[in-house]
DNA sequence: AACATAATTGAGAACCATTCTCAATTATAT
DNA sequence: ATATAATTGAGAATGGTTCTCAATTATGTT
């Protein structure tokens, strides 16, 4: 598979670069994959639609591919309680910028906000800071989610 | 096995009862495990600590009684992000009261932390207020979490 | 107390998302 | 072009959780 340099900017190569990894056809696919289907996809979405473009990618690339990107801080890896992880691009200039979820747990629909993302940050970083202290955590990461029903799911 | 009426308070027997569920010895012996023992138990944990109670009882018991317990609103299972649930006494009779939780996602230290619980619970009741008007969804939970490295991981 | 009935149970099999293994392939520096 | 280590695909293995089903038991009724 012919490698489109540049293809997704230069940010998401030089990152993989930086830490001495390389560039290949199955990440570039699921970089691909990842940019233009929409967000919280499954590793098994993601293998499909990346299985398009570069029909030999194997599932364990996919997983082995999101954990690396992860670790790297492009994606990020959201359960939302069915037992499979979903995967979305991280802030950068692919992402949606920072937003949490609102999910459906009986349809499974997902909603990205970002009202109130303003004070839930503010607190967020307090909170953070507060505990770091008060318990000697270096803390790198938090989850702030909301479950419920649907408007279609509830009636 | 006997089973000792009340106790364990008639809350949680009167709440089974209530849905038409039946009060057995294994219910007793989870109940009895998740009251005596620390919080955050896995499934496991709690099959062996019930065990010595009621040597007979099984782990897809213990996964129906906790499930059931959950769904009841007596106890709360929580993901840590180790692919094992844990579970604790929800807020009620039993419980110390709402908290959240600091992870290590080295040693899988779990540290119930209240302070902010106040702005965090003033928060999230107003983003949930917002979020339920704007999306309509009828919101049943959240979850908010930090996880990083505890002071012996972090060195 | 004995009975009827549906709920509950234990044991093991099944499930399934994820991780592991390993030989073959390939990206990258020289 | 060559050497090297990283990466890969395929399938097996893992492990927490759920399912199946015949046997048991809690509970209300007689
Ligand atoms: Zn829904
Ligand atoms: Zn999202
Ligand atoms: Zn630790
Ligand atoms: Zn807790």
């Amino acid at each position: 598979m012919k490698i489109l340099k540049g293809h997704h900017g230069n940010c998401c190569c030089g990152k993989i670069r930086g830490f001495g990894r390389r560039i290949t056809p199955a990440r570039h696919a699921v970089l691909d994959t990842l940019s233009t289907r929409g967000e919280h996809l499954t590793a098994e979405d993601v293998f499909k639609a990346s299985s398009r473009r570069y029909p030999n990618i194997g599932l364990a690339t996919v997983y082995r591919t999101l954990e690396l990107f992860t670790k790297l801080g492009m994606v990020s890896k959201l359960d939302t309680g069915d037992d499979k992880a979903r995967y979305e691009f991280a802030d950068g200039p692919h992402a949606k910028g920072h937003h949490h979820h609102l999910v459906c747990t009986s349809c499974r629909r997902i909603v990205d906000y970002t009202d109130f993302i303003k004070e839930e940050m503010d607190l967020l970083r307090k909170t953070e800071e507060g505990l770091s202290k008060k318990y000697g955590f270096k803390i790198n990461s938090h989850v702030m989610q909301f479950y419920g029903l649907c408007r279609d799911c509830a009636r």
